[in-house]
DNA sequence: TACACTATGTACCATATGGTACAATCACAA
DNA sequence: TTGTGATTGTACCATATGGTACATAGTGTA
C-alpha cells in the first residue's frame, strides 16, 4: 500500500503552514493528512506523540531556520550592520511581506502557549539577545540595545497583526522601513 | 428548572474571557456553559446562531467599550493630550498590564479572522483613525499622525505578544512608557 | 388564579475529533 | 529469492463536538 518513502523533515513545511493558518486547535489531523498527502498511519508513524509532537517539531524547525539565517549572523557576524540588514530582508521574505503569520507569535497569544511555553519563549529570547548583541557591536550601550531589540521584535509582531487585520501589506512594509531608520539613528 | 433570569449582556464578559483564553476553535460550548454557569438550553436561547453569534456579540461589546472609553475621547475631546493620556491608562488597565490578551488581535492572527474580518478590521480602523485625529489636534500633520497611530497600535499588539511569550509584564510597561515619550516628542 | 411568554436543564443526535490496530506494501540487504 | 524492517492506507474506537428538541419551571400580567 505504500507509495513513497518520505522523511519526517519533508513533512514539516506543509504542517507548519497548516498550523499557521488554523492554529493548534484548528489544525485537525484530517487536515494535516490532506495537506501533507500522508495518511494517518504514516503521520503517527513519524510522530507517535500525535499533534503535540507535530507542532513541537514544527516549532523546532522554525527555531533552527531562524538560528541559521538570522540569529547566528546577528550574534557572530563581524559586520553587524550587514547582519541586521539581512535580518530585515529575511524577515520580509519569510513573512511574505506580512501576508504570512508568525506561528510562534500566534502560539504565544493562544492557549497553545501553555503547551509550548519553553519553545515560544526560547524563540523570542534568542532573537532579542542576538539582535541586542549586534546593536552592541554597532556601538550601542547594552541597556539601550536591549530596549531597542525589544522594540523591534514587538513592532514586527504587531505589524503582522495589523497587516493581517487590514489585509494590507503596506502596513508591514512601512513598519520595516521605520525600524531600519530607528536602528540607523544614533 | 429555571433558576435566575439572566440578560444576554451579562454573559458577554465571561464569554469574552473564554474566547480570549482559548481562541474561537478552542472555546467549546461545554466550556462556555461552565464559565457562564448556563446550560446549553439557555445559551442557544440567547444566541440561536451558536458559537459564531456568541463570538460576534463579544466582538461587538468590545468595540462598544473601546468606542466609549477610548475612541470617542480621542476623536472628540477638546484636550487631545489628555485623551491620549487616558487612552494609555485605559489600555494598561484593560489588558491587565499585558497579562491579558487582545481578543481582536488574537482573532486577527487566527483562522477566525476570516469569519470576523469586518469586525476585526473595524476595531483597528476606528482606533487608528481616532488616535490620528487626536494627534492632528495636537498639531501633527495628517500623514505623520497616520503613521504614528499605526506605529502605536502595532507596538501595543506586539508588546502584548511579547509580554505573553516572556510572561513578563515589564515588557508591556516599557513599551507604554516609550510610546508616551514618542507621542510627546515633536 | 389563569394565562402567555421567557428561561432553563436534560436527553439526544449526527458528525468530527485524536488516536490505535493491523494488514498490506515497499526498499533493500543477505 | 527470501527475509527484515521501515512505510503506508484503511478500518475502527471512544470521546468530544456543535447543535436540536422538548418538557419543565419561572415571571409578569390581566
Amino acid at each position: 500500500m505504500a507509495k513513497i518513502v518520505s522523511e519526517r523533515a519533508d513533512l514539516l513545511p506543509a504542517m507548519a503552514e497548516v498550523f499557521r493558518e488554523h492554529g493548534f486547535e484548528g489544525a485537525s489531523i484530517a487536515l494535516i493528512s490532506e495537506r501533507t498527502g500522508l495518511g494517518k498511519g504514516s503521520l503517527y508513524h513519524f510522530f507517535p506523540g500525535g499533534k503535540e509532537e507535530m507542532a513541537g517539531a514544527v516549532l523546532e524547525e522554525i527555531e533552527a531556520w531562524f538560528t541559521t539565517h538570522i540569529f547566528a549572523p546577528l550574534q557572530w557576524d563581524s559586520d553587524a550592520a550587514s547582519a541586521i540588514d539581512r535580518m530585515f530582508r529575511a524577515v520580509v521574505e519569510y513573512f511574505d511581506s506580512g501576508r504570512r503569520v508568525c506561528l510562534v507569535g500566534a502560539f504565544a497569544l493562544a492557549s497553545s502557549r501553555d503547551r509550548f511555553t519553553k519553545q515560544v519563549r526560547s524563540y523570542f529570547r534568542m532573537w532579542k539577545e542576538a539582535l541586542a548583541a549586534a546593536l552592541v557591536r554597532m556601538g550601542r550601550d547594552k541597556p539601550v540595545a536591549d530596549h531597542l531589540a525589544e522594540e523591534v521584535l514587538a513592532a514586527i509582531q504587531g505589524s503582522l497583526v495589523l497587516a493581517r487585520a487590514f489585509d494590507d501589506r503596506a502596513v508591514f512594509a512601512r513598519s520595516m522601513t521605520r525600524l531600519r531608520r530607528v536602528i540607523g539613528e544614533r
